[in-house]
DNA sequence: CTGATTCTTGACCTCAAGTTCAAGAATTGA
DNA sequence: TCAATTCTTGAACTTGAGGTCAAGAATCAG
């Protein structure tokens, strides 16, 4: 009972997810949530409590999304090595695509909040782990298949990968299309 | 002639420096400068005209200082692969060793200011292009001397490592030394 | 229809950020 | 010593951030 709420909270936490990856946290201020939204300020907080658990949700959603995204493009027919490389492509593509340059949410909130904010700091890390093992398990597959070689080891070069996409999306900011293929060229080039 | 500054500004500028590296841009207030500084706000200002100004002085000086750096570790005695990995190795440690983990001071610019601060971003890309300079510098003189494989090429590979250094130096806010030590080691496997 | 409940709206509040400024203090040249 | 100059200090100002609240609107049970 009760007047029902005029928004699907889901939607909400999407496009405060949107303006929080734009802006940052510090950066993105409840007045622009109300605009980016269409919820005013004022039911923002009846709903959400705070401006910190509104972005908790909004992470949370990423890191869904994200690994949703992540399983999907590692598990196309191909070998490892190639949909590996369609991943990272994908990866930097989007973010050049992009109107505003704006990275990777989670590598941003790392930057940001890293260290700072513990709540924050844990669910990067979550999502960085769970990209990892995705990674990780994609290679054992690959091994098996025989299509990446012995000696490589899967959890060493997950961590590896992880590192370099990481790198990759802060570069995106300042770095252009051919430079950051040829790294995804040169990363991949002992797969 | 007229009444004598009461500080230095090159000591100001590296203590707003340190501020800044630990707090952010947006983070750090006009009082935290004061305060770091030991010099009165107003002074600041009249001394600095702005806080993005005095930012500004303090990601050249990161710069310069970063260049020396890089430079005087991948010329110590030694083979390119053992001149990088001390080189890794030293930026992965003082992050670790540091009482509050805060990364790399241009790395933490590239997320926080790129694409939306074209002075801040051009900063941080001539720092970026300096290092891989000093890095491909130091791979043709090492496939010069023969301990650099000639199938690797210096640019790429200077390229992707400065890829895995930014890694690194965001990874370090999640991620805890055997980790990272590792990445180094997977990383620098093909060289 | 009434009451209980839950939502929306917009005004309002507090606090701090970023900056400016007026007043006074230290220095040098004449 | 006086004037000109350059610094310091702290108060003051403006703006917006982050959040609260009272009033009213929508829904449902009875």
């Amino acid at each position: 009972m009760g007047r029902p709420k005029e928004f699907e909270p889901d939607t909400v936490v999407e496009q405060a997810m949107e303006a929080f990856w734009t802006g940052g946290y510090a950066g993105t201020s409840p007045a622009d949530l109300a605009e980016a939204t269409g919820v005013g300020k004022g039911s923002l907080y009846h709903a959400f409590g705070s401006k910190r658990e509104l972005f908790g949700k909004a992470l949370d959603m990423y890191g869904a999304a994200g690994s949703e995204l992540t399983e999907a493009y590692l598990n196309e027919p191909g070998t490892a090595k190639e949909r590996i490389r369609a991943y990272l492509e994908f990866l930097v593509d989007t973010d050049l695509d992009a109107p505003v340059r704006r990275g990777c949410l989670a590598a941003n909130t790392a930057l940001e909040l890293g260290g700072r904010d513990p709540e924050a700091t844990d669910a990067v890390r979550r999502m960085t782990d769970r990209t990892i093992e995705l990674l990780a398990e994609r290679l054992r597959r690959g091994r098996r298949d025989g299509d990446v070689p012995p000696e490589i080891d899967p959890e060493a070069q997950a961590h590896l990968l992880m590192n370099t996409i990481v790198g990759l999306r802060v570069m995106a900011r300042t770095y252009d299309g051919p430079v950051l293929h040829r790294i995804i060229d040169t990363a991949l080039a002992g797969l």
